[in-house]
RNA sequence: GCUGCUGUAGCUCAGUGGUAGAGCGCACCCUUGGUAAGGGUGAGGCCGGGAGUUCAAUCCUCCCCAGCAGCACCA
């Protein structure tokens, strides 16, 4: 048998006979490091201890220490310890796949009964008997026409569905943890008894559908999460629950921010504080928004289907608009007209009127856009993802020679209002050209390495998304994560080839003759509902203080101070400061403790020594200490941090 | 839209086949208290909507609506 060199990784280089597995490896060097190790790696990847090594290579053995490759491990063989422990209750049920992800893992099963909260902890209850075990893991490769026919034999059809979907060179790869068998590629821990019995939890169970595809069958997936030891897990249930109590929908309503009710789904009203937050974010945007050289527009909500048909939207949109249907009393016919979904053909309207000369372009058209989409009723989520929202929308009108400079614009605009808004980091995605499109490869071609060069230009790294983009065009998606780690689309620019054409929008060049422009579908906040939702999420409701509905409280501690507390606050209210009073017959503590869960940046308590001194004391959110100042100083300061960042 | 779960006072939630309860909040009274809940009294509910079973439904069944989780969707 021909000899094989490893390295190690401290350099040094063994002698092995070619077809070593990982675990003769490891028994070679230790008896301990045999028993301890979960997985090699090999040449930089992830290797079980069971697969032969046949050329020369580096490895490292790893053990429950090395956090990544554990935690894979962990949670893939959890995955299949819990569909063996599905099985052995309901040995009816098939088994499907059951990926790692972020935090554990989840496993899609088919069955008819729905799983229940208490079926949840049988299940956990099984798979800890499993862990005890200590069922040895087994791999081997099979022929794929017994793999099929195993399969078929054992009734799982959509284990058979798979085999078939993989590439015919591609190993058939079983795995056993004890007697149960799954198709898998691995790698996976020695044994059962390596994954630790207290560090994972099964979380919840829902539908997902069988490859993704919402046409085929719909099956129950379960959900778990594992970590390496108690702690660990007990660490992120934590998380979760502090990430629910910084959740929108409750921050919305303890700070009386907005409410939602059932006679408008999906849309929201807006409660004083809530839409203080909204102007105000509004007025920064519009102020930015001039100095980026935009001009702003304001177009129709309700418009004739007829524009809809000759933009596109009545044929690809239609079952996401709401159609308004008039029967005009002297009309000859009913008039149909649709909310807008988007603002841009009402944008092309504004452009067309009057000629365009190329000196016009770039021609950056914004609107706070109102707009109004049936958004299917699973997919609306608190202010977050609603049926009616405002873009920060707007349209650059320019050459194609001109998207790149555009885009570096943009992207840099975005990310200094970001800045501005407390999101140093956010991802950018980019999506480039869809298998069904309009337009040339060579006219893609130059659009999505406009899109690349301008983003590199920019100073930023992009996730691909292949195939993504709109039949448009290209797109950026600029992406910001809520509290719990869910993402949240909000910035876009899409390039459009199409729409001009679509509703003839042109200029005319330095030659006399008429060209098409390109449209850069763009916004930064994205919709201000969501950004709202993810600011307070963020925040956990604690704004910056420009931001902030209630900027101060003025409380009392005594009666005898409340005209006192009247000039504080109509001092403050003078510089355009949000103060309110709290002159009630409560005692301070409960006034703190009031304003503090309502999440008032500024609590000034004025007493009778305040009275007399003509001061104020200071109680900041989240701080325990309070100061005395003066009430010159107090209304100084807060002046200065009231103002916007793109004014301070 | 799909699967599952949920819907009782403004909020958070108990509860029962014989039309309801707590805490917080709210109102009033007492209390003027120095930085995260002072005390008392009181008001407040078509038990999400409709139909059915029943002598009787908030409770059981069916349909609808909305919300939640996930999936699909987000041109």
């Amino acid at each position: 048998m021909s000899q094989i060199s490893l390295t190690f990784p401290d350099g040094n280089q063994r002698n092995y006979d070619a077809g070593v597995t990982p675990a003769d490896v490891a028994a070679s060097i230790a008896t301990s490091l045999a028993k301890k190790a979960i997985s090699a790696t090999v040449n930089g990847a992830h290797w079980d201890m069971q697969w032969p090594i046949t050329e020369n290579a580096s490895i490292a053995i790893n053990t429950m220490k090395d956090d990544a490759a554990a935690l894979e491990l962990v949670r893939h063989d959890l995955a299949h310890i819990m569909a063996r422990a599905v099985q052995e209750i309901w040995p009816d049920v098939k088994v499907t796949i059951g990926p790692v992800i972020n935090n554990g893992w989840y496993y899609d099963f088919d069955r008819k009964a729905p799983f229940t909260p208490e079926d949840l902890g049988l299940i956990e209850k099984k798979m800890k008997e499993i862990i005890n075990l200590r069922d040895e893991v087994r791999t081997e490769v099979w022929d794929r026409d017994r793999a099929v026919q195993h399969y078929k034999d054992s009734n799982e059809p959509f284990k058979v569905e798979l085999i078939e979907s993989i590439p015919g060179s591609d190993p058939i790869r079983m795995y056993w943890h004890g007697h149960w068998q799954d198709l898998c590629r691995g790698p996976h821990l020695q044994n059962t008894g390596q994954v630790p019995a207290d560090g994972f939890k099964l979380m919840s169970v829902a539908g997902a559908y069988w490859r993704g595809d919402s046409a085929r069958e719909q099956l129950q997936r379960i959900y778990g999460v594992a970590f390496l030891n108690k702690e660990a897990l007990k660490a992120h249930l934590n998380m979760l629950e502090e990430a629910a109590k910084r959740d929108h929908r409750k921050l919305g309503r303890e700070m009386d921010l907005f409410h939602m009710q059932e006679e408008a789904p999906g849309q929201i009203f807006w409660h004083p504080n809530g839409w203080k937050i909204y102007t105000t974010l509004q007025d920064y945007m519009r102020r930015q928004q001039e100095r980026g050289g935009y001009v702003e527009v304001n177009t129709p909500q309700v418009v004739d289907r007829k524009l809809w048909e000759a933009s596109g939207h009545w044929e690809k949109y239609q079952e996401n608009m709401f159609i308004v249907e008039v029967d005009e009393e002297h009309a000859r016919e009913k008039a149909v007209n649709a909310l807008k979904p988007m603002n841009c053909p009402c944008h092309v309207q504004v452009y067309n009127q009057g000629l365009k000369s190329y000196r016009d372009l770039p021609l950056r058209m914004a609107e706070f856009g109102s707009c109004n989409r049936y958004e299917p009723s699973g997919a609306l989520h608190g202010i977050m993802r609603v049926r009616g929202f405002t873009q920060d929308d707007a349209h650059i009108f320019c050459r194609e020679d001109q998207i790149e400079a555009e885009t570096k614009k943009f992207i840099e605009f975005l990310s200094a209002i970001y800045k501005d808004l407390g999101f140093e980091n956010f991802a950018i995605k980019f999506s480039d050209r869809p298998d069904t499109r309009s337009g040339s490869d060579e006219v893609w071609d130059k659009a999505e390495g406009a899109l690349k060069s301008a983003t590199e230009a920019a100073g930023y790294e992009f996730e691909l998304n292949p195939g993504e983009g709109a039949f448009y065009g290209p797109k950026l998606e600029f992406v910001l994560t809520d509290a719990i780690g869910r993402d949240w689309q909000c910035g876009t620019l899409q390039v459009d080839f199409v729409l001009p054409e679509r509703l003839d929008a042109n200029y005319i060049g330095e030659d006399g003759a008429k060209h098409r422009p390109v449209m850069l579908h763009r916004a930064v906040l994205g919709s201000f509902e969501r950004f709202i939702g993810i600011l307070i999420e963020s925040f956990a409701g604690r704004l910056p203080f420009w931001l902030a509905p209630r900027q101060v409280v003025v409380a009392a501690i005594v009666s005898d101070a409340d005209e006192y507390c009247r000039e504080v606050a109509a001092a403050l209210r003078a510089k355009g400061i949000r103060a309110e009073l709290d002159l009630r017959n409560e005692k301070i503590n409960y006034k703190v403790r009031e304003h503090s869960v309502g999440k008032v940046p500024v609590i000034l308590a004025c007493g009778m020594k305040e009275v007399e001194d003509k001061s104020v004391s200071v109680r900041r959110l989240g701080e325990k200490q309070t100061s005395v100042v003066s009430l010159d100083a107090i209304i100084e300061t807060l002046t200065t941090e009231s103002k916007a960042p793109d004014l301070a």
